[in-house]
DNA sequence: ATGTTATATGCGCCATAACGCATATATTGT
DNA sequence: ACAATATATGCGTTATGGCGCATATAACAT
């Protein structure tokens, strides 16, 4: 893969100067997610969440897939290990926050989902 | 001191938002260094250096002091041991960027400056 | 007092970016 | 073909933020 620039950190940076996008990232650092379980857990309008997961997959911090009408957003695999340690360090600034927990509590209410399980995600 | 708010952590991710702050905190991170240090260092007008300075002291990141007609800064003696780690995890990856090391070198260019020797910086 | 050096800041301009709404797109099931 | 679910996006509005210029402020020296 083609070397990052100094663009490509201050994108990356940009990237996580947003509340919203710093939650999203901190439950992307849990598991794999699909867009609905990231609006339940986050509690944010639909359009907003889709919105935001478009920067972060600029940034290249995201990568994402498509699993009949869902679409699953995890951890881009193209992250150094430079990068995930610096991630994992931040997460843990992050942690320290009752927002952050609060969103890692709704996200693990529901962690009764199976992969493939055909479930109504707005409904429920 | 306060605790710390997840609105005061999104403010600290903006302030690393920008690619001369970057700069600037990763030439603290080497030592403290007055306003015509940084000017020399980063070729950036004062203007600017100042500026970028004064968002960076906002967000907690870095503390001010007088010294005569000079105003040094430093990383913020509040900042706890896991924002350091963090700090210290992005600049690994700062690092690793031309524009970073380029940065470094022309700090180091002219690291035999004393404290409290009265040297012009503009001139030289 | 005046000048010089070092630094900060008010202001107007322009670019970026977030928001809310509505709608488009894609996939699946009937 | 049609409906339902899940997700993305075009658009207009508004807020934010960086830039450059000029100037203000502060400390020091003569």
């Amino acid at each position: 893969m083609a070397h990052i620039t100094f663009a490509d950190i201050v994108t990356i940076h940009q990237a996580l100067s947003d509340p919203l996008r710093i939650l999203i990232m901190r439950l992307l650092m849990e598991r794999e997610l699909c867009v609905c379980e990231l609006v339940r857990a986050l509690e944010e309008p639909q359009y907003k969440v889709s919105r935001h997961l478009a920067v972060l997959k600029n940034a290249k911090l995201v990568r994402d897939w498509r699993e009949g009408t869902w679409m699953h957003y995890e951890l881009a695999p193209t992250l150094s290990e430079t990068w995930l340690t610096a991630l994992r360090a931040l997460a843990a600034a992050w942690d320290m926050q009752t927002e952050v927990q609060a969103a890692l509590w709704r996200l693990h209410q529901r962690a009764d989902r199976k992969p493939g399980a055909a479930v109504a995600c707005y409904r429920v």
